[in-house]
DNA sequence: ATGAGCTAGCTTTTT
DNA sequence: GCTAGCTCAT
């Protein structure tokens, strides 16, 4: 007897759209109308009907979190039958995974390092140094993010097409040459050519294609609105044979197009795939009615849209609160004053403060402290991103893949070995001269005894560690972790931060432990280099009870009972640059980013705006946002300010004691380790 | 080879 | 106002 439980659960739209099975297949999912549940109960539906086994299903989602979600969410269902998922991940993860079998098709070996965008400007610096690039007129940055949005559009070097008007982009385009030749080199891949390798050997390789299109009976993609040109391809190339693919998506919650997301794979999916079946979920589960209608109303005033109604059977709930203050220190007080109060009926856990750009979050902060609420930042640094855990990782790198050249920069005087910038660029000469890695050109020069007597000592030594360790991990065959622990004892990384005592080398003393603890979680150097590539933090427990303050970006795909939504002024949200750079499409993403807001809330939203930001060293006037009036009066209920003669009382006022407060290092210490200690 | 001193720029950041 | 990144001096 099958047990199909778990359709009972849905509502009819949900049904259907677990039911439909076959055929390409668009779901438009508002927000909080469960899209996860939806499409998880569809996994389930297929392994328990037997139209697929778990290998045969493609399960694709942006973030690692929200694999990792549905991983868990299919094992509730199915327990043992959910074994052998092979195939869910994110796109990076699984286009690696192709991409380290087929490796050899694109000129790379399988153990190719992936590097993050750090190295990648990087090494886009070091290529400007050495074509003599001016990098005070191209910026390397503007030149990565060409470079990306190139291979987004699935170009090689070869196929880009110049657009005439730009003289600079011929410039570009000699530096991606050399760029893409560069990773060639150093056995490497960057995100991007994770997915453009994959969709190159697809259409080199017929044979290769249909092996992976015939093997996917299924593919479910989540979060479709945030596609890009090289994705949608590459699931068009996995979907050719069995043409079963799903997709999920709100076209009304990308925000994510200055990440080259282009809603029109959303829009045009149809057109894509033939026979398209379309269902919308429009009854939401989380908010309240006047949530809702709050969300509904903002985000009705976007022209480029599906469109859909959003309903729910709940209750109306209270009303959206509407502030306005005189300052962002009253916003801050009065928020915290509420926060107080919700305490008494809400977990701290399940309140945010979602702002628009993250230096909002400090005035929260300085408040916070004060009066002791506890608080947690979401974003920011992410752990791998941090200096002492990339060092980690490249004397990892190094030892596991000696073709690794950035990784080997990096450390090369990481801690001091007296090889300055001089030693440095003459192995980077030598390199470049006879076409060999940075660590063969030293060894060279070092037989050719041309290295400086000083520097020579501490490179050698260096070298001679790099051939321990290698051999401690392949012929010894000693566990990652401790290899992590003796290359960090013999290379005097470890005694470089013991004897420099400060707080940020406790910090880091700490990150290192704990990166040292989450190694452990892996079988192999090799599953854990993978890991580290794709991921970007080690995710931890929601330790106690505290207040989550965040970017509305980062908000993405939670819920909270309580949601603080300050600074909605001109300038700020909707975003002066956004507007600049993209007009009415700029204007409209702030608008849906407004709406991702707003639809966090399950019971209690406020939204809020202070006439007086202290910004970039000055005080500024604020007026409200322009979205404050596209939301529906009737749903709102507004603070005292709005009354034309408070206005009109308003004295400024500046708490310079506060100020001198902020700045002494007592403070700056103790909101250190509050932030480490997140 | 390190640090003081100056300048420019300052949104978001799934992988 | 803050800070990263660079230059120039020691």
């Amino acid at each position: 007897m099958l047990n199909l439980e778990y359709l009972n659960d849905l509502n009819e739209a949900q049904n259907e759209a677990v039911s439909h099975i076959d055929g390409p297949l668009l779901i438009v999912a508002g927000a909080g109308s469960g899209k996860t549940k939806v499409l998880t109960s569809r996994i389930a539906h297929m392994i328990k009907q037997k139209k697929a086994f778990p290998n045969q299903i493609l399960a694709v989602t942006f973030t690692n979190k929200a694999a990792r979600e549905m991983q868990n969410r299919v094992s509730k269902i199915l327990g043992r039958e959910a074994i052998g998922m092979t195939w869910l991940g994110t796109f990076h993860s699984i286009s690696a995974k192709i991409l380290r079998k087929h490796a050899q098709a694109v000129g790379l070996k399988s153990n190719f390092s992936i590097i993050d965008q750090d190295d990648q400007l990087r090494l886009i610096k070091n290529i400007s140094k050495a074509e003599n690039i001016d990098t005070k007129k191209i910026s390397p940055n503007v030149i990565q993010s060409i470079i990306d949005r190139w291979k987004n559009k699935g170009w090689y070097p070869d196929d880009v097409i110049l657009r005439k008007r730009d003289p600079l982009e011929k410039s570009f385009l000699e530096i991606y040459k050399i760029y893409q030749s560069k990773l060639i080199d150093l056995n490497s891949t960057d995100f991007g050519d994770l997915i453009l390798h994959c969709v190159k050997i697809f259409e080199r390789n017929k044979d290769i294609s249909e092996i992976y299109s015939r093997n996917f009976k299924y593919i479910l993609v989540d979060e479709y609105q945030d596609t890009n040109h090289i994705q949608s391809k590459w699931l068009l190339h996995l979907a050719k044979y069995h043409k079963n693919i799903s997709c999920v998506g709100d076209d009304d919650q990308s925000i994510y197009s200055w990440r080259g997301a282009e809603i029109k794979n959303f829009l045009e999916f149809d057109k894509t795939y033939e026979n398209t079946k379309i269902i919308r979920l429009e009854k939401n589960y989380r908010s309240t009615q006047n949530i809702l209608s709050v969300a509904s109303k903002l985000i009705e005033n976007n022209q480029s849209r599906v469109g859909k109604k959003l309903f729910t059977n709940g209750e109306s709930g209270d009303l959206v609160s509407l502030n306005c203050y005189r300052s962002v220190k009253d916003e801050a007080t009065d928020i915290s004053d509420k926060i107080e109060e919700y305490k008494k009926d809400f977990s701290l856990n399940n309140m945010a403060i979602l702002v628009r750009a993250i230096f909002q979050t400090r005035e929260f902060e300085e408040r916070f402290l004060k009066i002791g609420i506890p608080y947690r930042i979401i974003g920011g640094i992410k752990f791998y991103e941090r200096a002492e855990i990339k060092d980690c990782i490249a004397y990892l790198r190094v030892t596991y893949q000696d073709q690794d050249d950035l990784s080997f920069e990096r450390i090369i005087n990481v801690p001091k070995r007296s090889i300055g910038e001089t030693s440095l660029k003459q192995i980077i000469e030598f390199a470049k001269k006879n076409k060999v890695t940075l660590e063969v050109s030293a060894r060279r020069l070092i037989e050719k005894n041309e290295i400086k007597p000083k520097t020579k000592l501490g490179l050698v030594s260096l070298l001679n560690q790099f051939e321990k360790w290698r051999d401690d991990l392949k012929n010894k065959k000693i566990g990652h972790v401790k290899l992590l622990q003796i290359i960090l004892d013999e290379s005097g990384y470890s005694n470089m931060l013991k004897n420099k005592k400060d707080l940020e080398n406790e910090n880091r003393i700490e990150n290192i432990k704990e990166l040292l603890s989450a190694m452990k979680e892996f079988d192999n150097l090799e599953s854990f280099l993978e890991h580290v590539s794709l991921a970007t933090s080690i995710d931890k427990n929601w330790e106690g009870e505290k207040i989550n303050l965040m970017s509305m970006h980062a908000s993405k795909g939670l819920e909270f009972d309580v949601v603080f939504l300050p600074g909605w002024e001109e300038g700020l949200f909707p975003h002066q640059k956004s507007i600049e750079e993209k007009g009415e499409k700029g204007l409209e993403e702030e608008r849906r980013l407004a709406y991702v807001g707003i639809t966090r809330a399950k019971k209690i939203a406020n939204i809020s705006f202070a006439m007086n930001r202290f910004y970039q060293g000055d005080w500024i006037d604020c007026i409200a946002s322009r979205f404050i009036d596209e939301l529906p009066e009737e749903n709102l209920k507004k603070n005292n300010y709005f009354k034309e003669d408070q206005i009109d009382d308003f004295e400024f006022n500046q708490d310079v004691e506060f100020e001198s407060e902020i700045q002494s290092p007592g403070w700056k210490r103790y909101q250190k380790k509050l932030k480490s200690n997140q």
